[in-house]
DNA sequence: ATGGTGGCGCGGCCA
């Protein structure tokens, strides 16, 4: 059995605490993380070492920054889209062995119609056709990460208020289903799952108090290794922790090959 | 309420 689990920690030093005692209670086999927010040399691998875990890290000063936690040693693949030019670290691809896994942090996009939309749109192009020729390589893939797209309404606290808006507009799902017709579908959903489960809740406004989220954290499996799943979940527990992440950890658990 | 909060790093950007 195989734990693979995400979570955007908004900035690993303000959430090593958080992250440490997290991984001690799950106990991911393979943890994808975004926002890391630190330089390489600042990850804090020795920390994580002693809780078991081989550190892949791809980061930068103040934004961005993606890392992958191991219990088993794994080979990094990539650490960009081959083929597209950016400064920004979003992705992390390893190869564990008897899976490979994508990490994503892909960009927020800030408003529909503006340049980072553009970017945004762009980056998905490109990724979806990295994906495609990954998927010939490596047929037990799994894409996780912050996506900054609810796949649709039932993603959305508020579906008519976020209709057509960053995160929900109708380009950014067809790039989402991009990915799904190359195979790669959405775990959370071979489930039945709780309506109303989101994945990140704005800090303003009492966002998580009042449970106004999105269900924007995903797993994506390619057909092989979708079969194997068990579960998928959503953990609550560290959003209600004293200064959180923004977002909650997304787990899902795969069964032998 | 066109705001609100949080991280980084020390003014303003990004989410």
């Amino acid at each position: 059995m195989t734990v693979v689990a995400t979570w955007n920690v908004n900035s690993i030093r303000a959430r090593l605490a958080h992250l440490t005692e997290w991984l001690a209670h799950s106990t991911p086999d393979l943890v994808g993380l975004q926002e890391t927010k630190v330089q390489d040399h600042e990850f804090p691998v020795a920390e994580l070492a002693a809780l078991g875990y081989h550190c892949v890290y791809s980061g930068q000063k103040s934004y961005n920054g993606v890392a992958v936690l191991a219990r088993q040693p794994s080979t990094p693949i990539a650490t960009a889209i081959p083929g597209f030019a950016d400064e920004q670290k979003r992705v992390l691809a390893v190869d564990c062995g008897e899976l490979a896994l994508v990490n994503l942090y892909v960009p927020n996009g800030y408003e529909v119609g503006s340049d980072k939309y553009a970017y945004k749109l762009a980056w998905l192009d490109a990724l979806a056709d990295w994906l495609a020729t990954l998927l010939q390589r490596h047929p037990n893939l799994v894409v996780i990460g912050d996506f900054n797209i609810a796949p649709d309404d039932r993603d959305v606290h508020d579906p008519e208020a976020w209709r057509g808006k960053i995160l929900c507009s109708d380009a950014e799902r067809e790039r989402l289903a991009r990915l799904t017709a190359l195979g790669l579908a959405d775990v959370f959903r071979r489930f039945e799952q709780p309506p109303a489960t989101f994945s990140w809740w704005d800090y303003r406004a009492a966002g998580f108090r009042r449970n106004l989220g999105l269900r924007i954290d995903l797993i994506l499996a390619s057909p092989g290794l979708g079969a194997r799943a068990e579960t998928c979940t959503i953990d609550l527990t560290p959003r209600r922790w004293d200064k959180p992440s923004d977002h909650a950890p997304v787990i899902a658990r795969f069964g032998a090959a």
